[in-house]
DNA sequence: CATTTCAATAGATTTTATCTATATAACTTA
DNA sequence: TAAGTTATATAGATAAAATCTATTGAAATG
């Protein structure tokens, strides 16, 4: 079976992008009887009219739109096989772009970078430090290989997997009531009396959500990061949760009480997401698997 | 940027499935050493190795792989383009193969696909009768272009949308107690009384569901089919639950009772289900409609 | 109604793909 | 170990295709 070529599905984006015969040749550097000749023929080989050329710019008939929206994922597939077989060939050489959460970036980058700088020398690490959100972000526009964030988070044409357990510990000003308690559930915290991080956070959510969703309407103090946040809790303006990564890695606790929850453990898994099809999977894995290993030197003691 | 050819990605495929250059060659109608040109082009345009020429058969390199894995689909997309587009040009002719689930197809198919036909008479309707396992292998191995089954169903590579919703009501021998209980509750059915569908049947699921997951061991008897289901609640052997869509489409009532449960209505979602990028979505989308619209006139009176 | 603009066509030319024939390399076997 | 076998690579010729230049045709514009 005659299948299209490559480069007549370039002709027909071509032509989508630039709207005439003229314009759409010059941008794929041919002349316009080429481009002619080869729309011609992909409209010969799939058996139906594509385009009407009309006076003013080209139409696209349903069988062009159905053959342009397919177009465009095979010519996207072709480009990816391309970059996919260069990481392959020499996995992990050359720029390697990763974000991560605010809060996790702070506590895990001063110890992963080094091992894998190490472990990788040729590897050109960038990092990127922003909110869930604009990770995704990054990742569907090409900007980000991969990304370290909390799940589970679910969105069309990203993957994740999970590459560690981060539990959240409470946090309370010195003599605070609840620095005793015993047992201490989540369930206990004085809902009007907590300190998040400021809109956009994963970690605000979680907290939200294990406080109990409902009648959080009043905060008037967010804190930027987690940082701040204990510097807060350490002046008294009230109680939180912070995770147990931050604390391993060191964070200032003076002036504060930290103590679990009693069982069930709560907290946040922390995984790695990427885009689907994305030409570095393998390469993200692996480097997943160092990070992985980074974490549990941390998170288990 | 030179990308790939499809032709060469044709070559590679066929050597990975035939070994060899020779037989790879002979599989698509050259000679070996267009063939070898063809890969060696490939292998330049990609900057990478893709295979090692040993003395018996060949062996793919990690880029190799990676490209081999990559072109499939890359191939693959570009059938379903053409597929896609000579669907685009003339909608719903040809065959269409159309699964349904066999709690759903008695009562669906005598309106519907008249109905169908009668809107789109050059369309050659193909209707299989399968449990969904069945029905989604069918979309996996393109033999079905679409199936009606009932949601949610969640499967990687499968897409839904849902159609309509299907009531549950309650049938039991004349004269059973549970024929006048007011208010009627799914938890009132005795659960070593209830009969079922045989294994493998969604609906099974759901009555269990619907009545408490445990405790249902015991059970000797299994109907084949809603048809036997009623003749044995009406012989006495117990009691069940039905489909509104069975009743409605004249499913044979005598000697048994029928009564809604209480609010809140249960029931079942019955959905559309179809390959992920499949040629035909469109297509399906529509019938869709068309059986949506049949599916109405049943539900609601 | 001439002019402009854009796509289609014709014919020449270049490039690419494929073929036949042969060389080369790695293993087998006598 | 030398001849035979099998598999891929290479060379050169040939066929097929893609592309180019030049031109035509058709629709819109002034």
């Amino acid at each position: 079976m005659q299948l299209p070529s490559i480069r007549q599905l370039t002709f027909l984006i071509a032509l989508a992008d630039k709207g005439s015969f003229i314009a759409a040749a010059d941008s794929v550097f041919v002349t316009q009887p080429s481009l002619s000749a080869g729309l011609k023929e992909l409209e010969t080989i799939l058996g139906a009219k594509l385009v009407e050329r009309g006076r003013k710019g080209v139409k696209f008939t349903p069988a062009g739109k159905e053959a342009l929206s397919r177009a465009r994922t095979i010519i996207a597939a072709a480009i990816e096989l391309k970059d996919g077989v260069r990481a392959a060939a020499e996995p992990l050489t050359g720029t390697f772009r990763l974000g991560i959460i605010p809060t996790i970036a702070p506590f895990l980058s001063p110890d992963a970078v080094p091992a894998l700088k190490k472990q990788y020398p040729k590897l050109r690490l960038y990092l990127r430090e922003e909110q869930t959100a604009r990770l995704i972000e990054g990742l569907r526009d090409h900007e980000l290989d991969a990304a370290i964030l909390a799940l589970p988070y679910e969105a069309n044409g990203i993957e994740t997997m999970p590459l560690a357990d981060d539990e959240f510990l409470f946090i309370a000003p010195k003599n605070h009531e609840l620095a005793i308690k015993n047992p201490l559930k989540p369930e206990d915290i004085d809902i009007s009396n907590i300190l998040l991080l400021e809109d956009g956070h994963c970690l605000r959510d979680h907290a939200i959500k294990v406080c109990g969703a409902s009648g959080l309407g009043t905060e008037e103090v967010r804190a930027t990061s987690l940082f701040t946040l204990v510097q807060m809790v350490a002046g008294g303006m009230g109680v939180s949760l912070i995770p147990k990564l931050a604390i391993d890695a060191g964070i200032g606790l003076d002036g504060v009480s930290v103590r679990h929850f009693s069982p069930p453990i709560i907290g946040r898994q922390i995984g790695l997401a990427w885009r689907k099809g994305s030409s570095r999977i393998s390469e993200a894995k692996t480097l997943a698997n160092v990070l992985c290993k980074q974490f549990d030197k941390k998170l288990i003691e």
